[in-house]
DNA sequence: TATGAATGAGCATTCATTCAT
DNA sequence: CATGAATGAATGCTCATTCAT
């Protein structure tokens, strides 16, 4: 019972918030979102279950913020790629942009997994929501600053679906892993998008 | 199918079984994944809670069954319409399977919901998966059927990315209604299949 | 810990419903308000916390059924004395009556205890409320029914003030135990109502 | 008493003192006794939880001198309104001592509420039991002091029976407020208590 | 076979208290 | 002194599962 213990330094504000994400980050990972509980997400933080309350206001605070950042980091790269290539020519900025996807997916696959399938999407349709629209509007802005880049009407909808498509064939090829190679899916992606961007309507 | 009527023992329980995914179905509709209980299945079904377990393992192998069920009835309905149109031309074909598959999606709606979006997708990953596979088997064979058809090396990758991304953006466009019309949709589908096909590598 | 015990025959629905509340009334008595937790409840009961869910919908179910049979104890007596007795005349039937509420108050003084002193009263207002109001019901009927019995001029005011300081005034001495003698406080409470009632106004 | 002022470190304390007695105050009123929290009081005080226990030893001991001071307030008043009329005659004084409760109870009515319901008596009852004691005291001195004044035998018994008996009533008179006036009530009490004075045993 | 009462580990959260700073 | 981060036992309650009937 008297399980004393003493924990005097190692625990201080901002390093408390981080190490609980990082605990939360694997109990996701490791018992998967039904057994993400605040005990397992205590006890791998080595806290008291009564201290994540000093950090996150419930539970799914924790979660939110873990997803939160996993889809920043993923839409972080993929932003910067994208910056990079802003004068780079159709195909070849579809190719590096979804290369850096493919990286950015592949960087924590185990993550990937639960945040990606294995969450309600309820709990995150918002979130990633927010990554999608992200792309969605520079994509958009691409589009519709270069209409000869095009044959398709609307540069919004074309957008949806583009970044809708490479996202989710993205997602699948690295967790579903399919008998294509790497550079056989980039090849069909540019493909994919590169004949219908030059698809007009019948 | 069969209208069973009086059947005294195996009837019972195949009442009782299908008694079960019904009530399965509409909880899992009415309260979600966490609202899906076995007290709450086993109240709707008007069953104790102790028969459950005369015809499930556990908990999950109900809802399986039921997602199982949901799926399947999707890519029969699919599967149909591609069989019809065995002998029509690209676009046409396209077009019609991309409609059967909004109109499959469309016809239960808040099961779809729940199910793509709710359940931790681990639990559904190879049930969908039948779907996809199937779908694509017969993509692939249609296909290699008609090497003309496509200037895409492999037919089974082609396959892979076809019905991936028509899956995808269906159920998005269902779940998200994004402000595209059905008729845009369609021709933003078929664009995308048609000039994805279309092209060949560079 | 593994406390692992079978449990079969001893627990039936009505026999666990009182098993509960009979360790709901014991815990109440032995922990007071604060002490009285479900857990607790459980153990007192020899049940497991789960079960107490089957008969109760809350803790504060179970609190309040302990009450109220409590109370409703006290007035059954008190009312069968009061019913027995109402031909007698006034002094005897307060003396009666004021003897049958001490009897029924000391009849278990340790829960008397607990349910008049440590209880949030709003948790029991209600219920020990009823008790006041049936008593003084039948006060107030009394009195009207013989407008000679007393000086007072409103028989309902007359109620409440002869059954609240009776009933005050028996409580505390049950619980507070002054250095008065049963047969003294009966003789002061005959004379505390008797000479109310012969009292007019100035 | 003697009124501090400026008393460096002493001072210091006091203030911290009455700010914590202040904060329990109307945190008690305002989240009653379950919200009566260290970390609400401390909040409310404007002051960190540890603080809390440099001036008292626990949470209980917060609430005591809150409820402490709250009776003795009453108390003031009610003795000095007793000690003021110290040579009316019974009735007038009976019903001006009766007024003077009343209107005593009425001055903070929030917290008379929660202290005279809410709390668990037991942390109380020896803190109410002191105003009774002491104008128990009183009323015994002045009962003992004019034989004449009274038919009942023994003073100490009276005192209690009158103190409790409009302590009471006047409570919960306050507290319920019956479809009574405040002058039939202090009529009933002159009533009350004279006609018991008034009344010898059988 | 079907039942459903009973289970009990588990959950998210609170809060009185401590103690290094 | 005062702080406030940290504690961790304890809370009320849920629910998948079992098993005697």
């Amino acid at each position: 019972m008297a399980r004393v213990r003493r924990m005097p330094r190692q625990a201080r504000s901002k390093q408390m918030y981080e190490r609980i994400l990082e605990a939360g980050r694997s109990v996701l990972v490791a018992d998967g979102y039904d057994g993400f509980s605040t005990n397992r997400v205590a006890a791998a933080a080595g806290v008291s279950p009564g201290s994540l309350y000093q950090y996150f206001p419930d539970k799914g605070a924790i979660l939110d913020v873990v997803v939160d950042r996993y889809w920043n980091e993923v839409a972080d790269r993929v932003a910067a790629s994208l910056a990079d290539r802003v004068r780079l020519t159709g195909p070849t900025m579809v190719r590096e942009t979804a290369d850096a996807l493919v990286s950015a997916l592949e960087a924590d696959q185990a993550l990937l997994r639960v945040v990606a399938e294995e969450l309600p999407v309820s709990r995150i349709l918002d979130r990633r929501g927010l990554l999608e629209q992200r792309v969605r509007e520079v994509a958009t802005a691409y589009i519709s600053a270069r209409p000869d880049t095009t044959a398709r009407p609307d540069p919004a909808t074309t957008a949806w679906v583009v970044v809708l498509a490479l996202e989710n064939l993205a997602v699948r090829w690295v967790l579903d892993r399919p008998d294509i190679s790497r550079e056989r899916l980039l090849d069909e992606l540019v493909a994919l998008v590169g004949g219908y961007l030059a698809t007009a309507d019948a």
